[in-house]
RNA sequence: GUGACUGUAACUCAGUUGGUAGAGUCCCGGACUGUGACUCCGGUUGUCGUGGGUUCGAGCCCCAUCAGUCACCCCA
């Protein structure tokens, strides 16, 4: 039989890996918490249509990305290749958006069919936050303000940049799109394939190439910020100074656009230079149409999601987790003799019924105490206790892994009472 | 989807012009140390990613395939 192995561009998330995320994880339910945003879970496969109309069929997820097949009832399902499309789905289906305000959160796999990269996996991880019902802009502000929390605890801010645009609304950017088509097809000689092939099928796409001679011919572009509705313009002028009063500081990217259909408005983007080509960290902003495109009532949105591999590699090459995070237990009970293993198991009990925040390992198997005293080490044990045989009362030492100080022999009633002073 | 590079013990790697594999770490045992971390001695570990081909003979050459890395592209 062959080697079994992952799928490509799907990761095994080891032990020393998975404290990462965990830790990761622990800040992002305490700031979701704080700011008062509710859990929601939904499925991870849906209906091919609801992504189409969703994200928009010419873009590249849609058209190239998607994990896409039929079931055995001959259904056309994908799996998610992001949260927002599932998560207005469920709240629509439940009545959760029928004239009310919803603060959710989500946080679960997703899975494009991409070439796998550094910070870029086919089955990858998104947290994201969605609020439904308000007109902003103070709720875009405060999604904003969720996200730069979010770094300010995981002590990234330093290493993000928060840029901005505002990319108006639907109608705003069908008539820039079409003078946008018009001057470059003026320059079409100068385009490259790609920017030739898009500037009919999504001109806004044209704006963020690499290419330095289409950026160059962009220059003299009709700019989207002319085409803005006075509403818009009004509404990102008060989110501008919004994160002024709440002190994030930003940059505004006027080439900043998103690959999905459904952003309008303020859109968003928090970018590093730790990852290499794979910058993005956040993205989001306002997608006040979705919910109506997907045949409910015109509802007020925006969110964002980020990408939870890139941070645990920010997290790691930045050393940003911390020791305690990386400890996987704090006591580790010695076994020597065999004839003591009830009595261990009976110790390790009382100390975890007693300290519930406490990990202790009882010893299993045979080893000599040497290698047992390291194995505990590496666990990250503060501290070792040995039961010693044949004493009446039972008794134990503990002494702490650390160089301070010596075992010191207890009976073992008032060793877990006395616990705490060893760790 | 395109390109470049890579794939040898659990890990990091070496392997010279093709002649059926080595080092360090880890692990195990022992010495020493007032029970891990330093030092010393000894030991285990591999269908050399997979499948074909060339050859008397391939880890080293050729083809295919799978996977990884980085970039393009795209995005989180």
């Amino acid at each position: 039989m062959a080697k079994l192995q992952a799928i490509r561009g799907m990761n095994d998330i080891l032990p020393g890996q998975s404290q990462g995320w965990q830790f990761l994880e622990g800040i992002f339910h305490s700031v979701v918490r704080r700011f008062g945003y509710q859990e929601i879970r939904f499925p991870v496969l849906e209906q091919s249509s609801l992504f189409q109309r969703s994200i928009g069929e010419l873009t590249d997820i849609v058209e190239k990305e998607m994990y896409t097949f039929e079931d055995r009832n001959g259904d056309k399902l994908s799996l998610r290749p992001e949260g927002t499309a599932g998560c207005v789905r469920a709240a629509e289906q439940h009545g959760l958006l029928y004239n009310q305000q919803q603060r959710l959160w989500y946080q679960g796999p997703m899975f494009r069919h991409e070439r796998p990269q550094k910070g870029r996996y086919r089955q990858f991880h998104q947290f994201g936050v969605e609020a439904f019902g308000m007109a902003g802009p103070d709720i875009d502000a405060e999604v904003i303000k969720l996200s730069a929390q979010l770094w300010r605890d995981l002590d990234l801010i330093h290493h993000l940049t928060l840029e901005i645009n505002n990319i108006g609304t639907a109608s705003d950017r069908k008539s820039y799109s079409a003078a946008l088509t018009g001057y470059l097809k003026q320059h079409s000689r100068a385009l490259d394939d790609d920017a030739r092939h898009r500037m009919y099928s999504n001109p806004l796409r044209v704006l963020d190439s690499k290419n330095a001679q289409v950026q160059a011919i962009l220059q003299e572009a009709p700019v989207l910020a002319n085409f803005v509705s006075p509403q818009s313009r009004e509404h990102y002028e008060q989110l501008k100074s919004l994160l002024a009063d709440l002190d994030i500081a930003f940059v505004e990217n006027r080439h900043l656009v998103r690959g999905l259909d459904y952003y309008n408005n303020c859109v968003f983007e928090w970018t590093t230079l730790e990852l290499g080509a794979q910058g993005a960290v956040c993205g989001g902003g306002r997608y006040d149409g979705l919910v109506e495109q997907l045949g409910g009532k015109a509802t007020f949105a925006c969110g964002f999601a980020m990408g939870i591999e890139r941070l645990v590699l920010m997290l790691e090459s930045l050393e940003k987790i911390p020791h305690d995070a990386l400890k996987s237990i704090d006591v580790y009970i010695l076994g020597a003799d065999p004839d003591d293993a009830a009595q261990s198991q009976k110790l390790a009990s009382a100390i975890r019924q007693q300290y519930p925040r406490l990990g202790v390992i009882s010893h299993c198997g045979g080893g000599k105490s040497k290698a047992q005293i390291k194995r505990a080490y590496n666990l990250g044990a503060t501290a070792v206790i040995t039961l010693l045989a044949d004493s009446d009362p039972a008794c134990a030492s503990i002494r702490r892994l650390d160089q301070s100080g010596g075992a010191e022999t207890l009976e073992i009633n008032s060793l877990v009472e006395q616990l705490g002073r060893f760790l």
